[in-house]
RNA sequence: GGACUCGUUGCAUAGCUUGGAUAGUGCGAACGCUUGCGGAGCGUUAGGUCGCCGGUUCGAAUCCGGUCGGGUCCGCCA
């Protein structure tokens, strides 16, 4: 039992006192307190005080004295607060006992909001072209993070990522290595994604812009990239997996793994298209136009003022959105599904299974990766586009949003690093482009804060192996970058600094993680192995009940961050655990206390934390070492 | 022209879904704390018309309408 336990009973002790007076249902709200107003808060009186016409102070007072004729185990007494709130004060003699002790079972925080049914998150879906810059980076932390508190809140969750492998961005880099003469091998050093990126991408498109006969080349290279037999495409396809194999090295650095990949090439050439198109008319979703400026298209009718959709062109030919609609459809196993799988050629580094997805019959076999529910992160520049395809699949599907797009602002450069990388932008953040080679690259950021925490580290012990050293590094320089993704709410922009945006103290990963190498030595430092039969009683100082309290708030934030598909509140989870925990270092001192009782429960109480933290940061995809 | 989104202290942000009590945090600033389980830490102080106007309400940072400012989207491109 959690915190949530003194919420039922103070619930179910209200609730019956609204019965004795036959009050009608009121949701009134109970919820842990505000600091200075006991242990947990009720507005019910401002609720009642419309129908009982009397002043919520009064109500308080009433409900007050009624209360304390109810059993209650947790709470120790009431207080009808002068503003209105009628106030509970818990009994911490037996609540530090229910929660440390729940807090020690390998399934602390579990919530059941999912009913065990499956749910399918995709994200990354980055064109296999170039290295991911700090902007994906954003979505695959949002990605990743929502999919493991989704899995805590007992969802089945399968992880895609839809390689975008055909179209313009890949064609480009062909056109660089086949017709503008780049080397298929990047110079000594290299990744080739980055090489791709930075030097064949950019510059195959600044040789359109000085020429634009060379688009000639570009059209032709698309074209045959539609034929999957053709040399080109073959050729494409080497090119886009060699780059896809580097950029998942960068996502499993940063500890995201996946379920299968989906490439957009297999979509287009399985008719998935034409069976949800037939569908689409079937149930005159779409509708074809005799006339005006879009005649001969199938459209879809905008909504209210917005203007309708092509999703066929004239030539018959289907629009971007029309590619998304067969994905979507697939993606909640609307449609049969004509793909086979086979394992990814190089195994995730947490072992997670990583199928691919093949239109190739052989050597492979039948999954499903559909999903009850579907989350698809992509930035809010695509709102529009999502919006319709929400609307489309919400005519599919029964079940109440079962298409999710979890939309995000996008990573912008500071005019400072903007500057850095070539361009005055007077003062003012700027979007991120990679045709333009504006943009900073995941593993450069990576590679900077690790530089930096491995001198940090080294500095603090110079007797350190460097095996140990560069496995710290490894995981604040991760946490960092993870943290930083989700700490803030998903429509707020990211400014990126290069210089400023790596601070590693205050609300930061490396505050939190240092937190629990303090927790982790005090326990070490013990020699001994806590147990939780203590005597729980012994603890009353503030900084330990407040300590035990944020504790037993742990499956209450994954409610919250689950319901909400919000990473950012199990981040300022982490954040007030180790506040509190700091509070707690300070004040209170764990060992040598001459009291051995003492001495035990306090450590019973350190490693509750320790263990509650590092659930929570496995949730952020964030370790904590012991030392650093 | 239409739509979406953000606006909280010098800067960066939480709280807004579900209206109530003292608007929480970090950076930066000033001062203080190590013969203490690790100072990537802790404490104190200063700093706030919650963009602006109006409405609903006993009560609005929170809900509604308007308005201003920043960002974004609106192609038979992807």
């Amino acid at each position: 039992m959690t915190f949530q336990s003194i919420l039922d009973e103070i619930e179910n002790n209200l609730k019956k006192i609204l019965d004795g007076l036959s009050i009608p249902d009121v949701k009134f709200s109970v919820e842990p307190a505000k600091p200075g107003f006991g242990d947990v808060s009720s507005n019910i009186s401002f609720l009642l005080s419309k129908q009982l016409k009397k002043k919520p102070k009064d109500i308080a007072e009433m409900l007050s004295e009624k209360y304390s004729h109810y059993s209650n185990t947790l709470v120790l007494k009431t207080e009808a607060h002068p503003s209105g709130y009628l106030n509970f004060f818990a009994n911490w003699e037996k609540l530090p006992q229910l929660i440390l002790s729940e807090s020690y079972l390998d399934e602390f925080g579990d919530v059941d909001i999912g009913k065990d049914s499956t749910i399918v998150v995709e994200h990354t879906s980055v064109n296999p072209n170039k290295a991911l810059h700090i902007g994906h980076i954003r979505n695959i932390i949002i990605g990743d993070t929502v999919s493991r508190i989704l899995n805590k809140a007992n969802y089945k969750v399968k992880v895609l990522n839809y390689v975008d492998d055909s179209g313009l961005q890949v064609a480009d880099i062909i056109v660089g290595f086949n017709h503008f003469g780049f080397n298929q091998e990047p110079p000594a050093g290299k990744k080739f994604d980055h090489y791709c990126g930075d030097d064949v991408y950019v510059k195959t498109t600044e040789k359109y812009e000085k020429d634009s006969s060379l688009e000639e080349i570009r059209k032709n290279v698309l074209k045959e990239l539609e034929d999957a037999d053709s040399e080109t495409a073959k050729f494409a396809d080497k090119i886009t997996k060699r780059v896809l194999a580097n950029q998942l090295e960068t996502c499993w650095n940063l500890a995201v793994s996946y379920d299968c990949l989906n490439f957009e090439s297999q979509i287009i050439r399985s008719g998935l298209w034409s069976k949800i198109f037939e569908k689409l008319k079937e149930m005159t979703l779409i509708e074809f136009e005799n006339e005006g400026k879009n005649a001969g298209c199938w459209v879809i009718r905008g909504e209210n003022k917005e203007e309708d959709k092509v999703i066929v062109r004239s030539n018959g030919t289907a629009t971007y959105i029309a590619k998304d609609i067969p994905y979507a459809a697939w993606k909640l196993g609307l449609l049969e599904d004509p793909f086979n799988y086979k394992k990814y050629e190089k195994e995730q580094p947490n072992s997670r299974i990583l199928w691919q997805s093949t239109l190739d019959k052989a050597n492979s076999v039948s999954q499903d990766f559909s999903g009850d529910k579907v989350v698809t992160v992509i930035d809010s520049r695509q709102a529009r586009l999502q919006k319709i395809i929400t609307t489309l699949m919400g005519k599919f599907k029964s079940i109440p949003d079962a298409y999710i797009h979890l939309g995000y602002e996008s990573v912008t450069l500071s005019s400072d690093t903007a500057k850095i990388l070539g361009l005055d932008t007077d003062g003012k953040q700027t979007q991120m482009s990679g045709r333009k080679g504006l943009y900073v690259n995941a593993d450069s950021v990576y590679d900077i804060l690790k530089e930096k925490t491995k001198q940090e580290t080294q500095k603090r012990h110079p007797e350190m192996i460097s095996s140990e050293i560069e496995k710290i590094a490894h995981y604040v320089s991760v946490g960092t970058l993870r943290y930083e993704m989700i700490k803030q709410d998903l429509d707020k922009i990211i400014a990126f600094d290069l210089t400023k945006s790596l601070s590693l103290e205050g609300d930061t990963a490396p505050y939190i993680q240092y937190t629990h190498a303090r927790a982790s030595r005090i326990l070490e430092n013990s020699g001994l192995t806590p147990s939780i039969d203590v005597d729980f009683s012994l603890l009353k100082e503030s900084s330990e009940i407040a300590l035990i309290k944020i504790i037993g708030l742990f499956d209450l934030q994954i409610r919250d961050a689950a319901n909400n598909l919000s990473p950012k509140v199990i981040a300022r989870y982490c954040h007030d655990l180790a506040v509190a925990f700091n509070s707690f270092y300070e004040k209170v001192k764990v060992l040598e206390l001459g009291d051995e009782k003492l001495e035990n429960s306090r450590l019973c109480l350190v490693n509750s934390f320790k263990i509650t933290l590092e659930k929570a940061l496995d949730l952020l995809g964030i370790m904590a070492p012991d030392r650093m």
